[in-house]
DNA sequence: ATGCCTCTATGATCACGATCAAGGAGGTGA
DNA sequence: TCACCTCCTTGATCGTGATCATAGAGGCAT
């Protein structure tokens, strides 16, 4: 019994510990990013730990009510909006240490629904009292504006994508892409896990299933990746970042 | 003489006048939207005029230092980014009211040059300052939030529209959106002149100039608009928007 | 294990919009 | 005023990727 008792009290410690932005692995990429070890303990009092996501279920919903951004832990999240009659666009995939949520602040309304695609845990950081602490701290209000500027940059990028380039260069994007946030993740760059479906991809990349399907068929006997269901393997990364920039 | 030397005292009393944010008739639309008077006197301190762009000049060129952000004033300005060899892409018009820079705080440089399609006047706004200033006014931070969280949401609009909408779709949300940009700011929804030509048109819907043409051509034998070279007339924006939305 | 259901792969056909081609309109500077 | 150059329009053809159709593979609960 007093071995149990310990046990748990070990593993709340442990637990407590873990969920300290102090001590999370994630410190260096996330928003807390800049800031000193003080005001990384007023930045962690405000923020609260969500039980963890199941595959499928919904951070939040298309259309409630915006109250907090989140960062993502572990797992990984799509954004998906539907615009009437059922028909869904997926806007798009959150990894560990990303931001969601962002894009609700000016309707006070989420502007899509965001699901897990795998179990998935996250940060919740209620906004107003973000706001009110970015005003304390300068770096903390940097890092704010850092992100979403970095997420409008980056939707500028994806808009390139959706307009100029040919279906090919839209997955060797995609899987250039996703390298490059395993990597900077500390994750293997070649040799990844997809959280997200074929459907979920070539929605997002705006192709049809098929499409999809057939170009990593083609990618797999160019000798570019080695795809069996979900597992990746990227062979020739340099060969797949160049027929993601080619001109068409 | 006097009289001359009394017009020129009006004359810069009356620039002056104009030019300072509570006289300024976009007030109600633009960052300072929310301020009280006395706040709205310190935001206006910060800010620096420009003299007017004409038509071609650019704002700022793509991977120039960012230290501004800036408002738009009169006219209008497209944002270009260009990748590799020439392939340029427009990702974004701008009218009165509306803030450009946004995406350059991430990484300290523009990601595009912003150039003026006709004479165009803005307000520039340091963005140390602004950051600064925010601090002690919340509400300034808030809209300055609201602005970026804005243009993320107007961002994953634009995807839903690369990547799910036909050609005719696209151009009618082209103009219904145009429509809906001069309602709100006070201008006929119905009657306006395109600053922009079609080649910028078709390259910010990721069409060709060609399929620009034909469609706008089809939307007149309709009866939808009446279209002489850039002045537009919307004889049924309701059709318009219905098309706008309407499934594939 | 067994069956069910979703996800994925592959083939055949079709359509939308790009591309190529050429002519006309409109604005601008000498 | 004229010539030039850019912008716009219209026509003909072609290609990429969507769609339709089918079948196989893999996950999950019972």
């Amino acid at each position: 019994m007093a071995v149990h008792a310990a046990n748990a009290i070990d593993k709340r410690r442990s637990l407590l510990h873990e969920t300290r932005c102090q001590n999370c692995s994630l410190s260096s990429l996330c928003l807390p990013l800049a800031l000193e070890l003080e005001d990384m303990e007023q930045f962690d009092a405000i923020i609260r730990r969500r039980a963890p996501l199941k595959k499928g279920e919904s951070l939040f919903r298309q259309g409630s009510a915006f109250n907090s951004v989140y960062a993502v832990r572990s797992g990984s999240l799509k954004q998906v909006t539907t615009e009437g009659s059922g028909d869904d666009q997926v806007t798009n995939f959150y990894l560990p240490s990303e931001l969601v949520g962002l894009d609700g602040i000016d309707e006070q309304a989420y502007p899509g629904s965001v699901i897990a695609l795998e179990t998935t845990t996250v940060c919740e950081i209620p906004f107003d009292r973000l706001d009110t602490l970015s005003e304390a701290l300068p770096e903390l209000r940097g890092q704010l504006y850092r992100s979403m500027s970095k997420e409008l940059r980056d939707d500028r990028r994806m808009m390139r994508l959706l307009s100029r380039k040919t279906a090919d260069q839209r997955l060797a994007s995609f899987f250039s892409s996703l390298s490059d946030r395993f990597r900077r993740r500390g994750y293997s760059p070649y040799s990844f896990r997809l959280s997200m479906s074929r459907a979920d991809i070539g929605n997002y990349l705006g192709l049809a299933v098929e499409t999809v399907s057939r170009i990593l068929g083609r990618f797999q006997q160019q000798g570019l990746v080695e795809v069996s269901g979900r597992e990746v393997n990227i062979l020739n990364l340099e060969a797949l970042l160049a027929q993601a920039q080619e001109e068409p």
